[in-house]
DNA sequence: AAAACGGGGGC
DNA sequence: GCCCCAGTTTT
């Protein structure tokens, strides 16, 4: 494809997205840290589901100093819900990093800011192009979808070299001053109308140019990845009340569903016996468990669990202080711990549950 | 290079 | 119900 073309390609993509673009909410503001925090949620996540935490999160932390200023459980209050909690983490930290280094200022260099926790090559892409205007590539999944086709790149997009090649494709089209439009135009394109399964090509303003199109190659272009077979992980949970108040375990600070509040468990342990144990061992908690009462399962990425939820009554005599690594939370007060949503069926089963287990 | 890390939507 | 999606960090 010859210089020309691409460049008209570039000047293409940008016009059809001043007329295309969906209006969400963090293309209308300017503020490199909206910006910034728009492309941490929208990591691995559809912009459906970002769009409510997004206004709440800019009202709980209107600034870098206020997200950075604040608790890890605020933070984690406000994701709660969201998934890969992590990145959350990782965006506070770079929060704080960019008060004490930088005084409170993003960098305005995609090499600044990729070094920040939780900014790998495409956050800090879109953040410096988007909020900054520098004249750079922000390849996300869209992008290299929309890449794959429009020259026919064979093979897997995922490899180092190929990703490489994705990005200098990709920084080709960008007209002079226009990289952050052209990027979201590129995303644009690859989340309404270059979609990974029927493609809408009657729409598409790359038309004939496209050479996956023109050789009726966009099913098996780009090439999809290769999955990891889900493992099977059986899991149990208590739901063990005492004087109207119910426990929670808060989870390890690293791994899965990192910080967060579950009710007292065990990965592996699919019967009451296994994790009766545990709570005594892991929490000081003597109960003698009743149940199931509620079977679950939730499937993660690249794990599944397959969950029973126990109802538990406390012995005699065993009082909060010898709980360890436990909180006892009214019902009406749960909402204020950060709990995944994998625990859902748990709370609807409780709200709907006139009456519960007592000591 | 491969695995870990959530949750929601499509079919 | 199962399959799909796809950035960053860790191993």
């Amino acid at each position: 494809m010859s210089r020309a073309t691409v460049a008209r390609l570039g000047r293409l993509l940008v016009r059809w997205y001043r007329t295309h673009a969906r209006d969400l909410p963090w293309r209308r503001t300017r503020d490199p840290y909206r910006i910034w925090v728009s492309e941490v949620m929208l990591q691995q996540t559809r912009v459906k589901a970002v769009v409510p935490y997004y206004g709440r999160f800019l009202e709980r932390f209107p600034t870098l100093e206020a997200l950075a200023g604040s608790s890890e459980e605020a933070l984690m209050a406000v994701w709660q819900g969201l998934g890969y909690y992590g990145r959350a983490r990782r965006l506070q930290e770079a929060a704080r990093e960019v008060r004490a280094r930088y005084g409170g200022r993003l960098p305005a260099e995609p090499e600044g800011l990729a070094r920040l926790p939780g900014m790998g090559a495409y956050t800090a892409g879109a953040v410096a192009s988007i909020a900054f205007g520098a004249e750079v590539p922000a390849v996300d999944g869209n992008v290299a979808r929309v890449i794959a086709r429009l020259h026919a790149l064979e093979g897997p997009v995922g490899s180092a070299a190929e990703r490489r090649a994705v990005a200098a494709r990709a920084a080709a089209l960008i007209p002079r001053g226009q990289a952050g439009a052209l990027n979201q135009a590129l995303m644009e394109l690859g989340a309404t109308v270059c979609l990974p399964r029927r493609p809408r090509c009657d729409l598409c303003p790359l038309g004939g140019d496209c050479r996956a199109r023109a050789l009726g190659a966009t099913g098996r272009i780009p090439e999809p990845a290769r999955r990891a077979t889900p493992r099977r992980v059986p899991a149990a949970f208590a739901v063990v009340h005492r004087g109207g108040r119910l426990a929670l375990a808060r989870r390890a600070p690293r791994g899965l569903l990192a910080g967060l509040w579950l009710f007292p468990g065990l990965e592996g342990a699919g019967e009451p016996g296994p994790l009766e144990g545990h709570l005594r061992a892991a929490h000081g908690l003597d109960v003698r468990l009743e149940g199931p009462v509620l079977e679950f399962r939730h499937a993660f990425s690249h794990r599944r669990w397959e969950a029973s939820v126990y109802g538990g009554r406390l012995a005699a005599g065993q009082g909060p202080r010898r709980c360890r690594g436990l909180v006892w939370v009214r019902r009406s007060e749960l909402d204020r711990h950060a709990i995944p949503s994998a625990h859902r069926p748990i709370l609807e089963w409780l709200r709907a549950s006139q009456r519960g287990f007592r000591a």
